[in-house]
DNA sequence: TCGTACATTTCGCTGATCGAACCAACGATA
DNA sequence: TATCGTTGGTTCGATCAGCGAAATGTACGA
């Protein structure tokens, strides 16, 4: 199926974008939620990456050894550390991520309108069928 | 974008399928290549899953634990271990990925073949545009 | 039949992740 | 305002997946 290819394609980037910053995927991915979602505490961030609290701090400590985020404590709540992408995340989102974005909005020019909310309105029912798919898989025992 | 909340959803769904088998993610994705591929030599799986030779190894070694696979010398060449799905992984197949299929090629049917094959240049144009980015990030040291 | 190449496995190690214990700070409450 | 349960994060010890290098066993050409 060509929506796995699509997949493949999609891994295969990231896993270029990582090798490229020296990162691996667990620290991309969680540089990728900083970036977008601007300073987060680090609760958040394991929530989003789904991973241990525990694991969450070393993913923060590599990024932040590696110069990408920075820890401050929130000084509304100092229990809470905000983590926030550095100057260095930036230069690298608009050197490798933005780009993509610009290409891919490039490449969707080619389409009309309806076009356009054809490819909107596949995107949604496969992920949809997705999310049903792992839902029977997840409830019946 | 529309297409990373649905790349979490084959995420999602690939955990799920996992959990499931008590699997990880690395070792269903061998049993996938095992069952759309036949039996086949280690050495091919390694290259399929990007893995070295020792860790499909103990992938393999997993999978025949789990009674997911099982291991046979190559007759026309005793280097080679042949490995193949067993009953078990087929039966896992209909009951958890089957459906998928199913599903999606119901969903499907609401497509003329016009906008079938719109998705189709999309899903091809999307890939086309990742695989050069990637190529991009490699090579543009 | 000897030596080299090949396919896989074994071994020792590194690194990512987890759960549990721990510490500090918050907030309710009496 | 002193106390106590809760919350947010880190530290610690253990586990597991993966790698590179060496070992094992097989095939094949000189």
């Amino acid at each position: 199926m060509e929506l796995r290819r699509l997949q493949r394609s999609f891994d295969a980037f990231d896993e270029a974008a990582a090798a490229r910053l020296g990162l691996n995927r667990t620290d991309l991915r969680c540089l990728d939620v900083v970036l977008a979602g601007g300073p987060l505490p680090a609760g958040r961030l394991s929530v989003a990456l789904k991973l241990s609290p525990a694991a969450t701090t070393t993913v923060i400590d590599r990024l932040e050894r590696a110069g990408m985020v920075s820890r401050a404590p929130d000084p509304g709540n100092r229990r809470r550390v905000l983590v926030a992408a550095t100057d260095a995340a930036r230069s690298a989102e608009t050197e490798i991520f933005v780009p993509v974005g610009r290409a891919g909005a490039q490449a969707l020019q080619k389409y009309g309108p309806d076009e356009l909310a054809v490819v909107l309105d596949f995107l949604r029912t496969a992920r949809e069928v997705q999310e049903e798919q792992a839902v029977r898989v997840r409830t019946s025992s």
